[in-house]
DNA sequence: ATGAAAGCGCTAACAT
DNA sequence: ATGTTAGCGCTTTCAT
């Protein structure tokens, strides 16, 4: 009638339920033991281990989320998750959450609206802890009304309340910074390859390089401005229109190192050699970059560090600890590229 | 003593169950509206609609996952989170999943095999349907365990069973390629810039080489191969090492393009004009590799295909179709970095 | 210090 | 076509 031994048993399931069947106590001992959340005699403590051990017990994260009501996972938008740029941010994060038993969702909103939001929903779907929002296109208003329900930590603007942190490098600044290195070098025809024009960082980074020129009494000539993508074809194109516009410059500061590394290839293919006849600076500092040839000058971002910042300070929201992160200022990398103009 | 005007109700969670209330049916039969599990009275479903609309209502994923036995998710164990090599694959498994309800997660092992059985454990827990492996340190044996548990796609080896499936590009092939690539350019020194002596893929690409010698009829010289680690420093490393032993070389093949990139540099360092005393060629084909300065011809290898190959596998072997994963031949990319030897 | 029992939000038989 | 009921695997009062 009952269970013979010809006729085995499903392979059961291993639950702490069994675990607790099997070291002869309840449940609720192994959960307290796999908590921490309450004193256990040692005697039952290591027989629940021993059972956890023979029987290779997994805990169901599923199970500890809707009962506990978190899961220990953060999410993480991001725009592209192969882009060397915010790469190194997700590493940062993770870096930073290793050892805190929490756990990255990484999720990529593509530059779309329509994405992000789709992604922002899954990630509240499954019930994260908090999220980390990577720039975006997300309005200030929208992260606000999504900070109703989770904690988030956003970079790339200035927005501050209960459940909301931001954080962000000044690329303003930065833009101004490799500007004025330019200028220092002595170059007065200093061009200019942005970024998207509906892009913050761009915008930031045209104004930065703007207040640079103004302040050392250079005119701001918009013909000596092209807008790219941010990526390296974009840069090639952007070299291809300066040409033709036959508006001499000695020096090009490009938005991001992407668009320089186009740039660098479309000069070279016009025979137009770098740093010697043109100067060229970009922003971000890829790993890639001290690799080109010549070494690209730029500017770093701390953006590892930016990845660390955001989730040690999501994570002391969560846990209602006090954090105020603290982002360390762009920094000119001069490296080959660049060149003191020769009068 | 019931609730009063001023003494407001907490914030109510919203759930299925108040979604069922306020639209005037059973929560059965909301579930089967959003699982689409049979068939349901337009009114009823519109009801339904409005309530899910007007309360914002959000599934809980992690309630459904554990009712369901499944989550939705895979895991993909990658070993770099900012890999530019492997963030392709990424990127593929992502498109590949988008439109199916399934959502990756992503963590890295970081070419530690401590870590990745960490990780592993993590993603086992969190019941993912089913988990991508990106080469990577563990052993077939493990691979093989972990399959007991859940559904496997393993890239980088073969291997194949009931809940394994391995996929894999021809590194050998795409390195014979590449030296036969040059060899039909003239060179016969060439030089060979290898991978870690204990990763899979630097060896079946020093293999490919060295047939590619042979065949021609060119004597394997083992002091003509430096080993690297697959970065750029590596490759500039490798090139001190290799002009250090005096030998004479016309030509280099780096096992991938970041060492590529390392031994490009170097060689400009020296003064060594490429491709006019050295060619040049690398492996992977990054996105940055066609904008170096020269561009370097490499190999291409299907890695976003690969990406997208092992996510539809997976997905086929989840929900138990057939699914034989295809995957293109490596292929030579010929640009600037290369030369046809002048006699 | 430990166990019993209720419940987290959902799905899946089983009824009707 | 729809409602009722019993779990999914865990945590957490509440007892003792």
């Amino acid at each position: 009638m009952s269970h013979s031994l010809d006729a085995p048993l499903p392979p059961e399931n291993i639950t702490l339920e069994v675990v607790a069947k099997v070291a002869g106590v309840s449940p609720a001992t192994v959960s307290r033991i796999l908590n921490g959340s309450a004193r256990v005699s040692d005697r039952k403590r290591s027989a629940v281990m021993a059972a956890i051990k023979t029987l290779n017990y997994r805990p169901n994260a599923l199970a500890r989320g809707l009962a506990q009501g978190r899961t220990n996972s953060i999410g993480v938008l991001t725009q592209d998750i192969a882009s060397p740029f915010y790469g190194e941010a997700l590493r940062g994060v993770e870096d930073a959450l290793a050892g805190t038993g929490m756990i990255p969702l990484f999720a990529s909103g593509h530059w779309r609206l329509e994405d992000e939001i789709e992604r922002m929903e899954h990630l509240l779907s499954r019930r994260v802890d908090g999220v980390i929002v990577l720039t975006g296109k997300l309005s200030d208003a929208q992260i606000e009304a999504y900070a109703k329900v989770v904690p988030i930590v956003v970079t790339g603007r200035h927005m501050q309340s209960e459940q909301v942190t931001s954080l962000s490098i000044d690329n303003s600044l930065g833009a101004y910074i490799a500007t004025r290195h330019l200028i220092e070098y002595g170059h007065t025809r200093i061009a200019h390859v942005a970024g998207p024009a509906d892009h913050i960082d761009a915008l930031s980074r045209l104004k930065g390089y703007r207040d640079a020129l103004v302040e050392a009494g250079i005119a701001f000539d918009p013909e000596l401005v092209a807008h790219a993508d941010f990526h390296e074809p974009g840069g090639v194109l952007a070299i291809h229109q300066l040409l033709a516009t036959r508006k001499t410059f000695s020096a090009v500061f490009a938005a991001n190192d992407q668009t320089a590394f186009g740039i660098q290839l479309a000069l070279s293919r016009h025979g137009i050699r770098v740093p010697d006849e043109i100067s060229v600076v970009g922003f971000d500092d890829l790993p890639v970059s001290s690799y080109m040839i010549p070494p690209l000058t730029t500017i770093r971002q701390p953006v590892y560090e930016m990845g660390v910042a955001s989730a040690k300070a999501l994570v002391a929201m969560i846990t209602g600890q006090p954090y105020t992160p603290q982002l360390a200022p762009p920094e000119l990398i001069v490296r080959a590229s660049s060149k003191l103009l020769r009068r």
